[in-house]
DNA sequence: TGTACATCAGTGAACGCGCGTTCACTGATGTAC
DNA sequence: TGTACATCAGTGAACGCGCGTTCACTGATGTAC
């Protein structure tokens, strides 16, 4: 409305952009992100995006975080539209689904956050905050069929005793609602879903399997069944 | 012995030593691999190294075919470790381990092959023969564990439909021995070993794994129940 | 409402560096007679 | 065994291009009095 804020109006809209036309280079280049290709494509001098991103490293930064909130919203809109909280295996699936169709959707994105990692660059803990919105919508089906009765909750001896630290330090930080056993096996349904995108968004599925999303679909049935037994 | 077949055989080493330090320079950059950063290293002229490679993309692809055979030697080489031949567990443990292990012992390596597709780079068909190598070993228990009738075949049932026809290009091109829906099972376990494995290389159970070997273990087990059941 | 000043976006030149690939060349090693 | 020629590895200069980042600057927009 004032003055002032039609500036940073402004301002908002060109970070925007640059991320926008930068997304774009890293669809062609890969992490091979050029601030200058990027600076030339908006019709500017590479100077300028000075202006906007404090070096190439803090532009790749906002690339990441965006991909992990624009991943996170995928996951939770996935979630939400199904009106039957207590199909659980519809939920997981859908979310399942939600990655799938995310990821390859911006295959470039994806690549940035599930990819080898870009070497020299080391993720801010900022980034984490984002990162962790996929697993917690995972665990919050695990929750909602424990508190329903739909999932039992696995016996101890069913977690390697050396884990125990790791899963009640997981526990306590972030998944309070989950026993430990159960909360490990969930952990293995969120890494097959991750491989399993990865496998075909890197070409590992080529030559191997064409029905894609069926053979995805496969997968995830049986990790239903692998945590909800 | 003869004078011809010692240059050949300088040459030979000089394409090992040049590979060897295009390895080291894959560690430190990603797969920005600089053919002058290698010629600078070697104490050579850049222009040298195209007596040994036509292109960057040549020493690339001889740095993927290797990885492949040098990750497939791992393989072989746990595999036959075991000399029960029957404990279809232990030599699929085995195996999954020691993909683990090359992994973590050759991340850069492992990464040009498992990471992020290459911009700009498209692998020749060559490169495939090398890669079939794993899946193979891996077939090679179920096969065994069938003809011993340790393993049930699945029913037909169990496969949906769409995926029918990939499965049975796939065991008619490759694995014969094995029926289609428990090949596909067999898929899961594949892509399961390597999205845990692909998981901790790129850095994603950072702060979430401590135990990653117990954790490994862990997934690998369930892994051979959802297969062997 | 008008004016002086401060803030900000964008420019253009420069620094210092990197890269893959080509090409004509030298000098050593291997081959044929 | 000796000599003429062919093959090969490696050099050094060059082409034409890229990059991230800094810096002094201009001119427009916003702020305070």
């Amino acid at each position: 409305m004032t003055a002032a804020s039609l500036r940073a109006r402004v301002r908002a809209e060109m970070v925007e952009e640059i991320k926008s036309v930068a997304r774009r280079h890293l669809a062609a280049d890969g992490s091979n992100l050029s601030l200058r290709a990027v600076a030339r494509d908006m019709g500017m001098v590479s100077s300028a995006l000075y202006r906007y991103f404090g070096s190439r490293d803090e532009l790749l930064t906002a690339l990441i975080t965006d991909a992990y909130n624009a991943l996170g919203d995928a996951v939770e809109a996935a979630d939400a539209a199904l009106t039957d909280r207590a199909d659980l295996r519809g939920r997981w699936l859908g979310i399942a689904h939600g990655v799938r169709t995310w990821a390859l959707d911006n295959r470039s994105e994806y690549a940035l956050i599930f990819g080898s990692p870009v070497p020299g660059y080391v993720a801010p803990l900022e980034t984490s905050r984002a990162a962790v919105r996929t697993p917690r919508a995972l665990v919050r089906i695990l929750a909602d069929g424990l508190a329903a009765g739909a999932i039992r909750p696995l016996e101890q001896a069913d977690l390697p005793g050396p884990l125990q630290p790791d899963l009640t330090r997981l526990r306590a930080e972030e998944f309070p609602d989950v026993p430990e056993a159960l909360l490990a096996r969930g952990t293995v349904g969120w890494i097959h879903l991750f491989g399993a995108v990865s496998f075909e968004v890197f070409g590992q599925l080529n030559n191997v399997i064409n029905e894609r999303e069926e053979y995805f679909d496969y997968q995830m049935q049986l990790m239903a069944e692998l945590i909800g037994a």
